[in-house]
DNA sequence: GTGATATATTCAACAAGTTGAATATATCAC
DNA sequence: GTGATATATTCAACTTGTTGAATATATCAC
């Protein structure tokens, strides 16, 4: 939140939109979470907040990053050292239910790999409008930097994607392979 | 748990292990967490359990999953509806540093890719005893079915691990053009 | 005999994330 | 005028996961 809040004030609705919307390839949160975030933040002294009031609309509170605020953003930034493991962690429920499918038959686990192949078919689709949309809000944020490491993550979100298809197709003809 | 506990029964320090030696890749817990949960799953009726006196150690739990715990297991497993949606999540505070890495100097982002790319070459070399690792545990479990499965697994450990090396390649190429 | 390692478990406090409903106003299409 | 959608926020209850210490016994190497 206060990366977003660094490219400009908003509100905890935008922020919410930023989240469902750009973000959620790698980091999802609920709308009752970014506005208790927020508050929290607001006492931490990291977010200044100013209520707004509207003719057409409901008032809303918007929010602007403090100095203070910009240094933690930069502080939490540089910690690598420790997250780079975290980085590399998988938690996946799924991947457990295949390490235990074979408590299951045979067919169910195939079925269950195949909703996982037209999952990754339908984030491809999801890929495809990613380079617009890094387009439009870089424009709107004007920092040729950020625009950047935008396109390194996109490319991340694509390698894993085919990644995922791949092993998907090979797991696939695997069983079914055992099961003729 | 129910899927170990499947496999025969064990103490909760033999879970704490399964879980940090085996199934870490795609899974992690506390051992404190896994105390709590064996005693929510036998008020639950899915385990019960036994105490062992031994001479040469101290006493000991042993948990035995109950009739009502494989079902719940073969539910949880068979449950992949709604979950594959949350298996395609990804969820990476490493990400989301590379995603407001504009911040950061450049030196400071490449740096932080370069430690990703040596922890990526870490897992290479991990993964390099997972089938030894298999087939001694598969020889414990006597059963065709999970082994096949537990490959499955182990396959989407080498194709990641080889997509995450890919991808920071390509990022570091990416990033170090710009620099000159 | 001392420190390291392995075995084996417990607990309190905290942090983070989820669920699901409630409230309120305005616009637009049918 | 009704239902859908967008704007905008709040809150209680709950679940899950983390931290970090505490306790206890036994073996093995130096």
């Amino acid at each position: 939140m206060l990366g977003l809040l660094n490219y400009g004030s908003m509100t905890g609705y935008e922020l919410d939109k930023a989240f469902k919307e750009s973000l959620s390839f790698f980091w999802q949160a609920q709308t009752s979470q970014i506005y208790r975030e927020l508050a929290a933040m607001e006492r931490k002294g990291w977010v200044n907040s100013e209520q707004v009031i509207q003719n057409e609309k409901p008032n809303k509170r918007v929010y602007t990053i403090t100095g203070s605020g910009k240094e933690e953003l930069k502080s939490w930034l540089c910690t690598s050292e420790a997250d780079i493991d975290d980085a590399m962690r998988v938690r996946s429920a799924f991947l457990m239910r295949v390490f235990f499918a074979g408590e299951m038959e045979n067919g169910e686990a195939l079925s269950m790999l195949r909703k996982y192949r037209e999952a990754c078919v339908g984030q491809s689709e999801a890929f495809g409008a990613v380079p617009e949309s890094i387009a439009q809000y870089g424009a709107l944020v004007d920092n040729e930097d950020q625009i950047k490491y935008w396109k390194v993550v996109a490319l991340f979100g694509e390698i894993s994607y085919r990644a995922g298809l791949e092993w998907v197709n090979r797991a696939i003809a695997l069983l079914e392979g055992e099961c003729k």
